[in-house]
DNA sequence: TTGTATGCGTTATCAA
DNA sequence: TTGATAACGCATACAA
């Protein structure tokens, strides 16, 4: 006990009995074991984050966010993926739960019926962060992705451009893409533009699919103006293959995104996209359940961290 | 104990017994308490894994690698980042040797001497990913970056290439960059070709940076024929200042990178790089970690993925 | 096939 | 300021 006391709180133990601790853990090579003083405090110190694929970039500013905050106060993150399967996110849920981790963040905001029951039944904090959901289980750290389809919609039409194409990844299991795209055609049709079914696409992740899309799109329906991409890299390819075919950027087809990255600053043109703090994201949610597994904060969190629709030369 | 052992091997319980705990489960919401169960047979299912930084995309498909197998056994994957510093690294392996984690999974190759000392006093297994170093603590899982070095080096003079420039990260604490460079010197060498000191820059990461090098390249040396840039997007940089300055690749200026990506393959030209099987160093690394804390296999392990130079257009 | 006793290494609580 | 005791919830070993 007075081992305990020395390393958790060296000033209640007295300076000679701390010295003497001191030196016998350096001897023999002690390590307090944290699973024993897990079980014992019933405290975890374990944040539990679920991403869709860990394979796209996007989520790296989340993640580095999240490990930011967690570092600062001893926490460690787990990590693990759903491939925006409900299925695999529950499972993973269930570890989770097992665990007894301090906190979980969902990056989706679509799930299993069982997951919020397993959450709160076992009194696990949930931060969910894809999209600023009306109704999150528990906390809700994101921006509006249909506000932010509505902006960069609200920006191409400003621009002029009024026959234009839509492509994402498939909306199946993926509210965020879905609320971008129901934002993004619900503005346009204030201003009566409509985007032809024919125009709105769903095709797989990757540069190669914003390539073969922008193809499509040019082949198809040669006068389309502006190809609007909601997902990852796919604009990126689309440019790829304009500067391939030899057709200018805007002005033979105008691109953009609805992910800002890296990327899309420093091609040529730079493509302009929808800009969200994920970093900030991530250490909100994070900094959130820290604060709540320590018995501070309040339950229901619901915090906007905003975006920017980023104008470059693309549009 | 009869619970217990009807979930781990429901046949050992008779069936009424099985269904009568099945129910009673389901009714209460019992959920396995593991960190219980850790301490008990003090078996872990965690795995760690630190990586020099989280913001990069490089190491996506080394976390998919590893997540993919463990996911599998029923292991978690727990991920902090390092930012190239030994001594964040030691406070890492020290807080997971405090969780007493099945195994951890170190990029860097360099590390504070504690390192090892702390590692094998807890008995944890370690496989090392970045660099197939010849003296690993425990287990290495990698190629020799000092051999694509090389390969790559004996690429650009077979293309007859011979006033070269080379541009990495700081090779400080990065030991895989300094083996890269090394080798990729020590072939030019003999053929007689020598980089001259002022063209060997090391820049900070990203494609900014790798912009910024090879303006530096071109205005200070424009008789400069290639340039080999290790580290992470450097070389996209670069190609795309050179699109601004309407430098044609490669006849302009050659430019070559030490890691591949999807993005390498997509630009206008494609950018020669080398090519890692970055999963399967992961998948492997983690499976020799289940496997080891499951008993089997044998403490050294020493594995060469490969690499491949893949001959693009802009050189 | 089921159940009992015991211990894993901490921390909370209370006593000295 | 230090120490003794009990408990966290499971799994090991053994008994019935």
């Amino acid at each position: 006990m007075t081992v305990s006391r020395a390393l958790k709180d060296p000033d209640s133990v007295s300076s000679a009995v701390l010295a003497r601790i001191q030196s016998v853990i350096a001897r023999v090579g002690y390590v307090p074991n944290q699973v024993a003083g897990s079980l014992s405090s019933s405290k975890s110190t374990h944040v539990a984050l679920v991403v869709p694929s860990l394979r796209t970039a996007i989520f790296a500013e989340l993640i580095q966010g999240i490990s930011d905050v967690l570092k600062q106060h001893g926490f460690q993150l787990m990590i693990s993926d759903s491939g925006n399967s409900t299925q695999i996110e529950e499972a993973a849920v269930r570890g989770y739960a097992a665990q007894r981790v301090g906190g979980v963040i969902l990056h989706n905001t679509r799930h299993d019926e069982n997951v919020p029951r397993i959450l709160s039944a076992a009194g696990i904090p949930v931060v969910e962060t894809g999209d600023l959901i009306r109704k999150p289980i528990d906390a809700v750290v994101s921006f509006s992705n249909s506000a932010a389809g509505a902006a960069m919609a609200e920006h191409l039409l400003a621009r002029g451009y009024e026959r234009i194409a839509f492509v994402s990844l498939p909306v199946k299991n993926r509210e965020r893409v879905l609320a971008f795209r129901r934002g993004f055609m619900a503005r346009l049709r204030r201003d009566k533009v409509v985007v032809p079914a024919e125009l709105i696409l769903e095709v797989p992740t990757g540069m190669v699919s914003g390539a073969r899309a922008i193809a499509h799109v040019l082949d198809t329906s040669p006068t389309t103006q502006a190809t609007m991409f909601s997902g990852d890299v796919l604009a990126a390819g689309a440019l790829f293959e304009c500067q391939r075919r030899g057709i200018a950027i805007p002005s033979g087809m105008a691109i953009a995104n609805s992910d800002d990255s890296e990327l899309f600053q420093n091609t040529l043109p730079d493509i302009t996209s929808v800009r969200s703090p994920r970093d900030e994201i991530g250490a909100r949610a994070a900094q959130w359940i820290v604060d709540r597994s320590r018995g501070l904060g309040a339950p229901g969190l619901r915090h906007d961290v905003g975006f920017t629709v980023v104008e470059r030369h693309s549009t």
